[in-house]
Parts: structure tokens; sequence; C-alpha cells
DNA sequence: TAATAGTTTGCAGTAGGTGCAAGAATCTGC
DNA sequence: GCAGATTCTTGCACCTACTGCAAACTATTA
């Protein structure tokens, strides 16, 4: 029978996997994300080259790190919302639990910048957020019925993030949280009541 | 002195450009997107692999074979756009003047359909509206002031697309036209009048 | 027609990524 | 604690994408 979680084996690749995006980012960091080589990240974390594809399929999701609880806890989050909230309020809810989780790990900013100045990782890590964002929309749309507008809410949210993050760079002084809370509330309300179809 | 437009020289440096994409969507069509080598798509268009890669950076923009000249009229459309109209209804006019295009070259379907099966060719084409989409903001920026608006607008307008092509897939019953009217119209009225930020 | 400027090409090289099979480590039932 | 099944790691051979360079070629211009 199979051992459920805390074997020996089990634990092994937890470390190994941590190893090896620990040794992603921070080489990465170092010395830029397209300076990178798997093979340097592979003996950085003491492991073959071979070994590095049998935990990532691109040497990008090394670096992302991306967390498989989020999207779980994301989609708890939808399934187990009261009836009384609105659908973009827990898009909202679900964009600041790992805001928060981030913030507090301390690497938002180290990884979240690094993403930002790089079209490779934040190609993979859009690529990676779509099936995320089919599995909300599905969540979604179990909920409100309307599968246009349930899509619609989830990739605004993911928008918004994106043009938060982007906007923050250009005017520093503003906090990404405001930004963010800013533009859900345009998308919320609407980005242009005098929006007229069809004036060809 | 350096000759114009109508050289020869000019005119097979097109030749060349389009029989290459050319070859890489018939190729594409033919055995899947990801299964097209660049050495095949060269040999189709009977030119070396090296001259492949003084045309296109990657083998996907060739696949993409995007339209410099539609970025263009887009920014013209902003710039141009009488002051009565509002700028989510700009936003539709240049969606629908691409679409016209690509509809009436019948390249929509085959290309569009071509792209939502592959992830790669999807993201090698936001990559590239990425730098689109700035350039946009930046020219809505220039006419409504607000940059955090003027970003959401556009990126709302590509996100509207998507998603309608998207649900188009799986309700093939109603036309993608249709649908990214739906889209707008929802997006302009505002995706959630219930929000209410920060019920924490 | 001769000089010039732009294009194509082959070649050599770097790097990402995969399939396979052998060997090492862990787990299981006894 | 041991034998056998299971799973992980690794090296190796291989394919593909992509780049820099320098030589060969071709259109353009005077």
């Amino acid at each position: 029978m199979k051992q459920a979680e805390g074997g020996l084996r089990e634990r092994k690749k937890l470390q190994t996997r941590a190893a090896l995006t620990e040794a992603a980012l921070r080489l990465a960091l170092e010395k830029g994300p397209d300076n990178v080589t798997v093979d340097e990240i592979a003996e950085a974390a003491d492991v073959s080259v071979r070994t590095f594809f049998n935990y990532f399929p691109h040497k990008e999701h090394a670096i992302l790190g991306r967390n498989p609880a989020h999207l779980e806890r994301a989609l708890e989050l939808i399934r187990t919302a009261p009836d009384e909230q609105s659908p973009l309020t827990t898009m909202w809810m679900i964009v600041h639990d790992v805001l928060q989780e981030l913030l507090s790990e301390g690497s938002l900013t180290r990884r979240g910048e690094l993403i930002m100045t790089s079209p490779s990782l934040l190609f993979h890590l859009m690529l990676s957020s779509m099936d995320d964002e089919r599995q909300l929309s599905e969540a979604l749309t179990e909920r409100i019925g309307d599968p246009l507008r349930a899509k619609l809410i989830v990739t605004s949210a993911g928008t918004a993030c994106r043009v938060a993050v982007e906007l923050h760079k250009t005017t520093p002084d503003s906090a990404p949280g405001d930004l963010v809370d800013a533009a859900f509330q345009l998308l919320a309300q609407g980005i242009d009541p005098d929006y007229q179809k069809g004036q060809v």
C-alpha cells in the first residue's frame, strides 16, 4: 500500500522542489531571469539537469514557484461564499487572500518585480493562469449561472491585478493595493457609462 | 540614395514574408501548430532556415502573421475619435475594424481556431499584444486623462474578445460578434453593481 | 560597369526540452 | 531485517529553437 504523506520519499520530493525553486529565484534575481541556465539551477540545487525537468516542464515554472494551494483555496472561497456576497466581492477576497500571503512571506516584492521585468516569465505566468482561470470561471458559473458574466468577472479580476502592478511601476507613489481596489471599483460600476454600441 | 517603395528588393522582401507566413499557417493547420518545425516552413517557402529567422524572431510569429497595419489604424482611430465618442465605443470600433478585415480575407476562422488550440501560439499573440496594449493605453490616456481607466478599458476590450472566442467554442450556436457585443455591454455598464469592497 | 549597400546562406555553437534504460533509493509485506 | 515491487534519479543520445559571424550573392546607384 502507498504511504500517505509523512514518508521519507514525500519529504525528499518536497525538499528537492523547494531547493529548485529557491535556487531558481535566487539566481534569477542575481543574474536576471534570462541569463540563468537550467544547468546552473540544477547544480545549485545539487541535482541533475534531467531531474530538474522531472519537476518542472519549463525553466520559468521553477522561478515562478507557483503554489497549487492558492488555486484550491480560491475555488473553496467561491464554492462556500454566502449567497448575499456579490461575485466580484468574492474575487476581491481571493485576490487579497493571495496578496496577503505573498506579502507576509516577503516573496511578492522579490518575485513580483522579477516577473514584471521578464516577458518570458510573465508569459509563463499567464499561461499557467489560463487553466486556473478556466476552473475559477466554471466554479463561478456554477454559482451565478451566466457563463459570459462569470468569465468576464474572473478575467477582469486578473486584469485588474495586472494593470495595477503595471501602473504601480510608472507611478510608485500609489500603493498596489489601492490601485487594485480602484480598478475593482471601476470594473464593478462600469468602465464607460456612455458606451454606445454600433456607431459604425 | 535609397529607393523608396517600388524597388525589386522591396517587393522580394514582401514576397518572401508572405510566402513564409502562408507556408507557416498552412503547415500549422495540416499538422498541428506544435508539430511544425522551422525547417519545414523554410523549405516550403524555399528559403534557408537562417533567412526565416531574419524575418521572424520566433516560429510563432510566422504562424500568427501579425499585421503591423492594424496597430497603426487602431492608434489613428483613437487619436481622431470625435470628442463625443466614449472611449469604449472607440475600442469597439477598433475591434470590429480588425474583425471585419480578418473575416473578409477568410483568415479569422482558420487562424483563429488554430490559435485557440495552441497555448504557445495564444501566448505569443498575447505577448505581442502586450506592447500594442501599452501603446493603445498611452494614446487613450492622452485623450481621457485617467491612466488607470484608460488601461482598464484597453485591456478589458482585449479580454472581451478572448472571452467571446472561448465561449463561442463551448456554445457554437451564439455568433462571436454577438458575444463580443454582449461582453462590451456588460463591461461598460459594470460587471457587478452589488460589489462591495472590503467585506473581509 | 564598378562601387556600394542590403540580403541570403552555411556553419558552428548555445540552450531548452524529451525518451529511454540502467541504477539507486524507498516502501511494502512478510 | 529482508526480498521484491515501486518510484526517483541520472546519464546519454537526440531533436528543435535560435544567434553571431563571415562569405557569397544581388539589387541599386553613380
